[in-house]
DNA sequence: CCGAACTGTAATGACAGTAGTTGCAGTTAA
DNA sequence: TTAACTGCAACTACTGTCATTACAGTTCGG
């Protein structure tokens, strides 16, 4: 445990954008790698998780490489979220509390409740934007940084 | 960067709920990591940061011990959250990404937005309860287990 | 059928953060 | 003066992340 989930949902939101973006062509791991300054090994990991979810789908062998499973408005940020990390955000007890103690033996399930309900809410509002959403406004920025300066 | 918050946030709020049923004495660091079957430098830490945002207050030497700064039911979880866990849940991009490509060079600042919402949701979740809700369930439950099979 | 261009995956190392512990200085009350 | 506290630095053991190397398997083009 440490502070912060993995880097691995941005990571996978990125190469989901650039899928969206570059939909009528496969990518290769390398060319995701080169966008995220890492490397292929990492992308393919990831790729991995996003493929077992359904998300994505790669062909191998030459000229192989990455697509999107489904349309780019039917995957949330919460789909790629829930595909690359595994545990809860808000971690519990390291241990178990003492039942000697009428706090320690009830505060276990009291908190379960109230930080799944935590939990909940942040993923609510991931699901809520999708990776066109994030697409349309990549195109937006670039349409708006190439019109001349008036 | 790992998998999960620290559990700071869920000892905390152990204390807090402990400090709040026993209101009408100091606990020490000692009786607190007992209930938490942890050591009392651990708790010392974590009140030690409480103690720094304002929820509680210490008396030293002998005799001395912990006490709540303000009432229960004006301390909510988002209070104790915020007082012991540094960063963002949601981790960024490892590094900055290519400049060279159009999703590369925009992702970040989109993601920034939909991240911060998407933790400001749980952190509202969280600011919905507070430390005397914990306390009355407690009550509640222990109530309810006192009560004789009919 | 060979070789190049891919994916898939295991193994490893450097690093960072957590949880737990020891040790000790400072403070206060009996 | 001593016992019971807080405060804090230092240290260890552990775990997870990120990056990298290495290599096996797959597919296409010539």
């Amino acid at each position: 445990m440490a502070v912060g989930l993995s880097s691995r949902s941005a990571v996978a939101i990125h190469a989901l954008t650039m899928l969206a973006r570059w939909g009528e062509r496969t990518l290769t791991s390398a060319e995701i790698a080169d966008s995220l300054a890492s490397n292929p090994v990492l992308v393919r990991r990831i790729l991995g998780s996003l493929r077992d979810a359904g998300l994505v789908w790669a062909t191998e062998g030459r000229g192989g490489g990455w697509s999107l499973a489904r349309p780019a408005r039917e995957i949330t940020l919460y789909d790629a979220y829930r595909a690359v990390e595994a545990g809860p955000i808000l971690s519990r007890h390291p241990h178990e509390p003492s039942s000697q103690c009428e706090v320690g033996r009830n505060i276990q399930a009291l908190l379960e409740v109230e930080f799944q309900d935590a939990e909940r809410a942040m993923e609510e509002r991931l699901g809520r934007t999708t990776i066109a959403h994030l697409v349309q406004r990549t195109l937006d920025i670039e349409r708006e940084l190439a019109l001349p300066t008036r």
